[in-house]
DNA sequence: GCCGAACCGTACGGTACGGTACGGCTTGCG
DNA sequence: CGCAAGCCGTACCGTACCGTACGGTTCGGC
């Protein structure tokens, strides 16, 4: 029955959340393994107990990814102080969770998962990760980059196209290649990536550069 | 058993290329719909032929997103005469097939078929469309990145990285998102994103642009 | 026309897993 | 103490699917 969204605002209780932080790792250990038995086992429960609290097989991975992606809110950056410099290092700090948290095995996890499910018309994790993930991000860099624009440090004419060009900057081919199990990309330092983003990212909507 | 890679040169039959043919049709329109038993109905074959033909599942998915995956050719771009304006327009043109093909139905599945296979330590799927995807996508643009910058038209140190901010241009969010199963994002004109891409790409890599 | 090879259709075994039922244990409360 | 509720552990059932076996049919070669 899946019991649709239920944690909004109502948390777990701490043995719940044990049983999902279960889940989770069984998820980060191994992709398939999240069997109602292998988590009643690694959790200590009985498989009752798990269709009592969550429904089904589908609710409890709802509710692992559900729970999971809500705690990854990766630290606000100040908006106060808005000088040039101020603004440009928000952004290169964003771009720096955003590459820490993505590059990190539980986001490839969480997003498999989500992807996987995606592929068999039951789209509900898939909506779950893109409003914890890509949408999320969207939300905390969009009034960021709009008091940029404000102050003048940035041009744009549609906050959502600058969102999504930063995004492309930053992110690249890293997730989707990280997706399919690519070994073959070292961690070339995220400080230095970020950094390169963020100069191409002013060289774009700076203020001195048209268009 | 699997038959490791046994595409590269030798094709298929007929008949294999109707099983294939069967097998993506399943897989397409429902991700997780093949089964040996779907797969030889659809293909009006029997199930002993295709562990015959192809060893078992791993091995028909395995042949199944090979043989797709190296179908998918984009058409070459021509880099004869390299003016200013036709390796703009190269790039451009490049820009668009990249859309064109990774919004496809087809690319979408193969690449949601992947990376569920890469989510079980199981990354050879995953290394084929990898291969055939974004690897191929560099092989093929690079040289005329070379060749643009050995002209002046462009500059940038590494072509690697040249490369890859280019895919982050183009491709943004728009790939996880299709994967994610993201319905709202609306087929906003593939060409004004190519064009709007491009620009970006010559702003930041043009001859009168620093770094 | 005969034979063997390839293949179709189907039935069957084995297994893994989702979901349910039940006995037993602990805990809190009157 | 007695009882009820919640939970653990486990046995069990039904189903789905992988992989195999086997009889029947088509087809090319001799």
């Amino acid at each position: 029955m899946a019991l649709a969204i239920k944690v909004n605002e109502e948390s777990f209780t701490p043995r719940q959340q044990a049983v999902l932080t279960a889940a989770l790792d069984l998820l980060v250990e191994n992709g398939d393994g999240l069997t109602m038995t292998a988590v009643a086992r690694r959790a200590s429960c009985s498989k009752e107990t798990l269709y009592k609290w969550f429904g089904d097989r589908d609710g409890l991975l709802t509710a692992t990814v559900q729970w999971q992606a809500a705690k990854v809110r990766m630290p606000q950056v100040s908006r106060s102080g808005l000088s040039a410099k101020s603004l440009r290092l928000s952004v290169e700090q964003f771009a720096k969770d955003l590459l820490t948290v993505l590059t990190g095995e539980i986001s490839v996890t969480l997003n498999r998962t989500a992807v996987t499910h995606a592929a068999q018309e039951k789209d509900s994790l898939g909506t779950i990760v893109l409003e914890n993930g890509p949408l999320a991000i969207r939300r905390r860099l969009k009034p960021i980059l709009e008091a940029g624009r404000d102050a003048r440090l940035l041009r744009f004419d549609s906050s959502e196209e600058a969102f999504r060009t930063f995004f492309g900057l930053v992110v690249r081919d890293v997730q989707i290649r990280l997706l399919l199990g690519d070994k073959t990309l070292m961690q070339t330092n995220i400080d230095a990536d970020a950094k390169a983003a963020t100069d191409h990212f002013f060289a774009l909507y700076g203020p001195s550069t048209p268009q």
